[in-house]
DNA sequence: GTGAAAGCGCTAACAG
DNA sequence: CTGTTAGCGCTTTCAC
């Protein structure tokens, strides 16, 4: 592997010379420039990164820490915000916690200033008081999951709002038993959308029903669809599932055709995230849409207003548009 | 930050000593061991690792380039790379192509041996000749497609064996008017399956009808669905179906409810990849199943190999294990 | 305009 | 067992 060095002894140049052919420096004078520019073709070269990382003291990498790739709202956001990264030359390493606490603290514990300059964090679990082991020099911003209490940049949509619309959408419908699934005991964004749900619900005058309100402890497909099972058991069930994310809701669909319940004559279906498959199930899916590219966007755009701005900055809450994406369920 | 220099100063040592503690070396005078850790301890040092690798002459890290992680069956895959790279203490740096043959290209050529130790490449259009601009001096590990002019390591099951599996099913649930969705004019892994189709067909003495193979340039939902839209369209529409895809079965699902053609009873369907969400989908999909965990393992045990032995050795083609998962969309 | 040389933080010979 | 020192490949003053 050629270095500097090596190209600058092929010139006949200093490997300051050749450093500022690299680096698009203006004024080399032309016949050297020529002779630096026929050295590095034959000899291939390539800067190491490292070693011009480790001069300027940045890395050219960002971390992006997510629960797991293989749930399709953080596969479709990984994706968006690898493009987001690359527009700025970021590099970007994944680091999977799988939700839960002790690998989302260990990883920011382990996020150390040398490997990466910044780093995009979709935590699921976290205190307010993992983030003290955090290296401060390292700027942070968050997505989803909201920590008021922890002056960190955020960006996201606006749960409560969002809930609010599905939900009334669903009263608009006519719907007046409307159930919600995903009710979790310490996830901030089920907080948040519990309250839309339930705003949305008193504003109709319609009664807030606490067996109508379905925990979930994790969001996954079986976990809708187990849910959907029990409200559908009930003597009373539903009209209506506002679902808290879109594999729940698949999940439900799933238990309400397996219990013979017909989407959405007997019972409507309102998802959240939009994922992709939301668009092919049977019958297709109303949810809530968030725009993830802006998500992905303003998240490297505020790691670089950190990163030139300094810790001072205060700290930003960035709130990303959204819409409701009617579909057979609800139609 | 501090740096070994400052914990040796503190400590009062010199930087060999805690270096060798740092990286637990044995023989360190047991009150020498004790000063530094306290010192290690007063300043949080962590090590630079951008320095060491650069000492070292290794990264840390791998590339794992592939189209899109917004596709099902890369997102799972990268989670499960990205698990098995983390048992050896490697960090996993995601590349997007988007499936194209240039940005495949630029990214194997920019992937300098600077960055990254070794590559995980899941190719989708690249030529064989684009192989050339790699840089020599890294290991490389083709996932799925492989071309088998290159002499490059390779991990992926054996298309063509599970394609006439797949195929051998609907034979034998009875269909003999068998279509085929997803032909490719040169994605390797398409020709395979193709061929695993036809020979399936062929040893069952059914004709190979070339109206029932239906192109597609993409395998997204949609283009599952046009296809199928076109089979079902024919005088004499398909009695099955194989899809080489998940993504195209389900679009199939989609377009066959559209078209009142119910499944199985009139036409069934196979998918390939068992992507999560088609254990979900409506029918649920029969589909052949690769041990993702076992190419994700593989891929990283070639990596090492290749890394502890050199080019020397003679490139490896890994054949995981796969299987049928039987459900509604044939049963 | 360009060269010489220092130094980013670390590891590993080499002495002792 | 530990200190000194060279050097990984690069950028960047500082002279010339």
């Amino acid at each position: 592997m050629a270095t500097l060095k090596d190209v600058a002894r092929l010139a006949g140049v200093s490997v300051k010379t050749v450093s500022n052919v690299v680096n698009g420096y203006e004024f080399v004078k032309p016949d050297n420039r020529r002779r630096v520019e026929e050295a590095l073709a034959t000899t291939g070269y390539r800067p190491n990164i490292g070693a011009r990382n480790l001069r300027r003291g940045r890395t050219g990498s960002l971390a992006l820490v997510l629960p797991e790739l293989s749930i399709p709202y953080f596969g479709e956001m990984a994706g968006l915000v690898l493009e987001a990264a690359q527009e700025h030359e970021w590099n970007v390493l994944i680091e999977q916690t799988l939700g839960t606490r002790e690998r989302e603290r260990a990883t920011l514990a382990a996020l150390g200033p040398h490997m990466i300059d910044a780093a995009i964090v979709s935590p699921e679990a976290l205190h307010s008081r993992d983030f003290d082991e955090l290296d401060p020099g390292i700027p942070v911003v968050m997505l989803g999951e909201h920590s008021v209490d922890v002056p960190i940049d955020h960006v996201g949509i606006d749960n409560v709002r969002a809930a609010r619309v599905a939900t009334q959408h669903l009263i608009d419908l006519g719907r007046r038993r409307i159930a919600a699934i995903g009710a979790h005991p310490y996830r901030g964004t089920a907080t948040q959308r519990l309250e839309g749900y339930r705003s949305a619900l008193t504003a109709a005058g319609l009664p807030v029903r606490h067996d109508l309100i379905v925990q979930a402890l994790n969001y996954h497909r079986r976990d809708g669809a187990e849910a959907m099972a029990h409200l559908l058991s009930l003597p009373e069930p539903p009209d209506a599932v506002f679902c808290f994310n879109d594999l729940l809701a698949i999940g439900a669909l799933r238990a309400a055709a397996e219990h013979g319940t017909r989407v959405p004559q007997q019972v409507a279906v309102v998802g959240f995230d939009n994922n992709e498959e939301s668009a092919y199930s049977m019958p297709s899916l109303t949810t809530i849409a968030p725009d993830k590219a802006a998500i992905a966007h303003s998240a490297v755009d505020l790691i670089r207003r950190r990163i030139k701005g300094g810790q001072e900055l205060d700290p930003e809450d960035v709130q990303t548009p959204f819409s409701l994406e009617i579909r057979e369920s609800t139609r």
